[in-house]
RNA sequence: GGCCCGUUGGUCAAGUGGUUAAGACACCGCCCUUUCACGGCGGCUUCAGGGGUUCGAACCCCCUACGGGUCACCA
């Protein structure tokens, strides 16, 4: 039981999942999966001032969305929770009393404003912001007078001297730290709730995790965290940590480089599963020369010690690539209700709509569904279904249907009367109609093609004539040739 | 600034001492399509620099440069 790989996702609810988040996530999903292993989330809700529910809570939606389920921990249940922090203060308690009593840690009674003070004239002497150690000797009598004082004090962590701290990185190998690097640092705040680096380290062991993998910006944060596992002869998990996700300019992916919120994404009409492809092809690669998998697929192939150590910049063009295969590749429904949304919130259908011609908008989606990097885009392409009052697109668009040009009433005329004659206007006659007009008025190539296609979309470029025409159907095609004509 | 991580084409990257240095996106060209897109084919461009080690280095070692992370009573 204890030898099976465990791993988990800890954010701290204080804002969307971003998208290296969603990446670690999806890292130590795989791994799990792979493994057969567990995959737990816990909520690192320590600070309580900027935690939130609603994130949450919206994490979590984000997650679920982007199909990364786990099988332990918030939700789900388990034998080792509760998972959230804020409810385990208790548990934190007695370990930093363990500390406290054992020596390893001790009271200290400088306020913030003292330390910051100290850390801003260390770094105007070009040294190193650290604490000092002011109070980590005190005698009875200077922690009496302090209470007696009435100050809060905070519990810091004592670091042993001349130590190495040797981590065992999965991905970049031996990393190794001196402990004189690493100052006594705060592991419970003044109000007695623990500071994320201890929270961690006790959670991650109470909970049996096996491997932790998190982005590289927890790299410097381990030594901490191995010195408390080691401070209660707690064995260190095996650690991965993963590069970042780089904006173009090569720095820290944030709002200035575009959308980096999960919500983001899927309000623009990616699909999950596209941005999960697109996710585990950013710092891992797979063995052969495919690119587009499944998740099932990933869970499969993903293994650790193909993370890549340098960091990925975020490629909008790739990911934009993978949703286009997904977007063509994925069943018509599927893609025709993802769709829907989009064509509502422009006014272009309503819920009658939905309702009574859904079939009419799968057609209009499976026409233009190749044009699409992503599905809020396809209000740009539908335009010409939705307006009877054809509007050329320029003047080109005109020339083509000028009256004055001997073929274009010929073509008109005899093409609106075929519509006419119809009893059907489905795609056995759309794909027929061009033949019979050509053999009445002896038109042909592009002067009968370009022709119709202006007439009824107003614009030289766009979906398949037989798309257009069986979507149109013979009310709306009769329409627009009779304002053609009329122009 | 200290500590730590990293550096293969514009981007993601394979590669672990001997390769014509894969593949994908992007870009360019051609084909398909009587339109656009999709799709197909082809092309362009890479081992940060300098020293070693070695018969031989993208791969091993050192230095430099550059990029990034971290040094909170944030996570």
């Amino acid at each position: 039981m204890n030898q099976l790989e465990k791993v988990r996702f800890a954010p701290s609810p204080t804002g969307h999942l971003h998208i290296g988040g969603a990446r670690t996530a999806l890292f130590n999903y795989l791994e799990a999966k792979n493994k057969g292993g567990t995959f737990l989330l816990r909520i690192e809700d320590t600070d309580a001032a900027r935690s939130t529910k609603e994130s949450e809570d919206v994490i979590i939606e984000d997650l679920r969305w982007l199909g990364i389920d786990w099988n332990e921990g918030i939700e789900v249940g388990g034998d080792f929770g509760p998972y959230r922090c804020t409810e385990r203060p208790d548990i934190y308690k007695k370990y930093l009393n363990d500390l406290l009593e054992e020596g390893k840690a001790y009271k200290c009674y400088c306020t913030a404003e003292e330390t910051e003070a100290e850390r801003e004239s260390q770094r105007a002497k070009g040294e190193m912001p650290r604490y000092s150690g002011k109070c980590s000797n005190l005698t009875k009598e200077e922690i009496d007078a302090y209470e007696a004082e009435g100050r809060e004090h905070t519990i810091r962590f004592r670091v042993p001297t001349d130590k190495d701290i040797v981590i065992n990185d999965e991905v970049r190998g031996e990393v190794i730290f001196e402990s004189n690097g690493v100052g006594d640092f705060i592991i419970a705040k003044a109000d007695g709730t623990p500071v994320y680096n201890f929270a961690v380290a006790v959670d991650d062991h109470l909970m049996e995790v096996t491997t932790i993998i998190r982005g590289e910006e927890h790299l410097s944060n381990t030594p901490r965290q191995v010195l408390i596992y080691e401070a209660f002869g707690w064995e260190t998990p095996k650690f991965a940590h993963v590069s970042l996700i780089l904006g173009e300019d090569r720095s820290k992916m944030s709002k200035r480089h575009g959308s980096t919120h999960v919500d983001q994404y899927r309000n623009k009409g990616y699909l999950p599963e596209a941005i999960i492809n697109f996710l585990a092809l950013l710092g891992w690669s797979p063995e052969g020369e495919e690119e587009i998998f499944s998740l099932k697929e990933l869970e499969e192939m993903f293994t650790l010690d193909r993370v890549s150590k340098n960091p990925a910049v975020f490629d909008i063009k790739k990911l934009n690539w993978i949703n286009g295969q997904y977007i063509r590749a994925s069943d018509l429904d599927y893609i025709t209700k993802l769709s829907i949304p989009y064509l509502l919130e422009a006014g272009l259908i309503n819920d009658q709509d939905v309702e009574n011609r859904y079939d009419w908008i799968k057609l209009i989606v499976s026409a233009t569904r190749g044009n699409l990097d992503y599905l809020s885009q396809i209000t740009d392409h539908v335009g010409i279904f939705f307006n009877d009052e054809v509007e050329f697109e320029d003047d080109k668009a005109r020339k083509v249907i000028d009256l004055n040009q001997e073929h274009v009433p010929l073509v008109l005329k005899s093409f609106k009367e075929k519509v006419e004659e119809a009893d059907k206007i489905d795609l056995d006659f759309a794909k027929t109609v061009f033949k019979k007009v050509q053999k009445d008025t002896g038109v042909k190539g592009k002067n009968l093609f370009m022709t119709v296609r202006v007439a009824l979309t107003g614009q030289c470029q766009g979906p398949e004539m037989p798309d257009i025409i069986q979507i149109l159907g013979k009310e709306g095609i009769i329409k627009r040739i009779d304002t053609a004509i009329n122009k």
